[in-house]
DNA sequence: TTGTATGCGTTATCAC
DNA sequence: GTGATAACGCATACAA
């Protein structure tokens, strides 16, 4: 084990009181600017570093952001570059980010309240929100500090801060993007009605192509497979489509078997692999926002209430030509 | 903020003192029965959960497992999965799992060292070991306790303990599966010599035909991109091979523009969507053997030295045939 | 500007 | 078998 080196060594070692330490590390602007170089001399001398143990004991604050660890759902998932996100942003505001795991939004609550018992994260982030979610309006009802990256879908839900990327603006991108390619029956392979961010990606096609003064009517749904997402493209080019708008690489991977013409969304490893065009979410930008925006509000700071970003489309060209 | 339940309330609820709450959390068999039970059910009605801090304070453990998250390289990685079996492991052993990132070893030292004396984590687990890792010799020569996923590359590491996939298990799977198929002219699609993992890999491919009798001559090597997987692929079939086993899905998605019998490494989301055949590591149960490994050492158990896995192949058909 | 005393919640030590 | 006491390292109120 190492050696341990605590703020009296520190004092000691400056020629100073404990509390001058503490003063010089937490307010910096109390204690005279001689003495001040002396404890950061000494600070650093010895490697002293605050133990987070007895700070939280003390102020209650633990530096601890929780989150959740999702499983790969259907194989395709954007989780890891998002977690990645969060961890370095959480770095440079001074936290760390705790993991935990739960099987569902129930479960995701009881976690949560283990962990408020035991290490006392000052805030948590939620990851994929839905209609009546549980776990936002447990948070909210507890005063808890929380942001969810995902909007609150539904008109009741409990107002907080939450981070989200514009679905609608990315598939309007990716219509134009096919209308400026000459296409004009332009499909949209989706997944079922009621998932708050498919029907999102949904209305950008269907609203891009109502201002072209076009008809939205070639729209499917899938279960978000692959499989599904061929098949109902097929059907889409069977009607009459000639170019295809995906709620999902997963589904535009299924659509390219069929047509070449094809937009995904996420950008996922499996679409740069094949040359897919596709909307990329800025990650680490929603991730940096969630930390800003939990990090301004356990520091008292005013605070946004959201953020709102628009993906990017990417455009490759398919290599398999 | 939710009202904190301490070992006092408890102790008062059931009319002990606090240092017999804390026997019956810690020591159970030494007190009573019939107390016990009473001290049992004002946890349970006060719900009452033990402070992590103030534990750790008095202890010195944290119940606190540090990882860092890896950014994703090529876009092709494993990693969450591993990430995701790992927290619930720990939590299953009791542990927490706390996240940090680094640029480079040198800089994941510097933060294990910082980690070291803020959260006091009880044990670290590595990843993405390689030749001459700085991180392993730091750790064990400081006698802190960790577990590498991978196993210690080159003769003169240092020992510790670790879980690793036999990658060379997997492509000899690979090998004959391809032979069982009628091919003779089997090639290899890997990266360059000299990394411990593609190197490993290589050679389940190389004896396996050596012990059928055949040439293992057939080997390509590529950065790691699809670009040059197509790439080393068209010059392995242009000498006259008619099977290739690939050192990754990312290296795999490539050859398959060349030739339909591939089989991958990893079994990633991009495998499973365009029916690639492919190597599946047990990431969840390396995981798991991970916690185990650590907490057996952290619990003072005797302890396994090291697990090696063996790959399963997830034999599929191209679906664009 | 600096020093002293106190308590956060827990567990180990030692009496009873 | 049970209870009192001390100590972990830090930050705050207060005194000097």
């Amino acid at each position: 084990m190492a050696e341990k080196v605590t703020i009296a060594d520190v004092a000691r070692h400056a020629n100073v009181s404990r509390q001058t330490v503490s003063n010089v590390l937490n307010s910096p602007e109390v204690v005279k600017e001689e003495t001040r170089q002396r404890v950061l001399a000494a600070v650093e001398a010895l490697g002293y570093r605050v133990n987070a143990a007895a700070r939280q004991m003390r102020t209650g604050r633990s530096r601890l952001l929780a989150v959740r660890i999702e499983t790969t759902q259907d194989g395709i998932n954007v989780f890891d570059r998002f977690l990645h996100g969060l961890t370095e942003s959480a770095e440079r505001s001074g936290y760390r980010v705790l993991l935990y795991t739960a099987a569902d939004d129930h479960a995701e609550i009881a976690t949560i309240e283990q962990l408020l018992g035991e290490f006392e994260p000052d805030g948590f982030v939620l990851t994929s929100t839905h209609h009546g979610d549980a776990r936002a309006t447990w948070l909210a009802g507890r005063g808890l500090p929380f942001v969810s990256f995902g909007r609150p879908w539904g008109a009741s839900e409990v107002a907080h801060p939450w981070v989200d990327v514009d679905g609608a603006a990315g598939t309007e991108a990716a219509t134009r993007h096919l209308l400026g390619l000459g296409h004009r029956r332009i499909g949209f392979v989706g997944w079922e009605t009621g998932s708050g961010v498919g029907d999102d990606r949904r209305s950008g096609w269907s609203r891009t192509l109502a201002a072209a003064g076009l008809d939205a009517d070639l729209a499917a749904e899938t279960d978000g497979s692959s499989a599904h997402g061929q098949a109902a493209a097929r059907e889409l080019v069977d009607r009459g489509a000639t170019a295809l708008v995906c709620v999902s690489d997963a589904v535009a991977l299924g659509a390219l078997q069929v047509t070449p013409d094809v937009v995904g969304f996420d950008d996922t490893p499996v679409a740069a692999a094949i040359g897919l065009t596709s909307l990329s979410q800025p990650l680490a930008e929603a991730a940096a926002r969630c930390v800003e925006l939990l990090a301004d509000r356990l520091a008292g700071r005013p605070t946004a209430t959201h953020a709102l970003l628009t993906p990017s489309l990417v455009i490759r060209k398919e290599p398999r030509s």
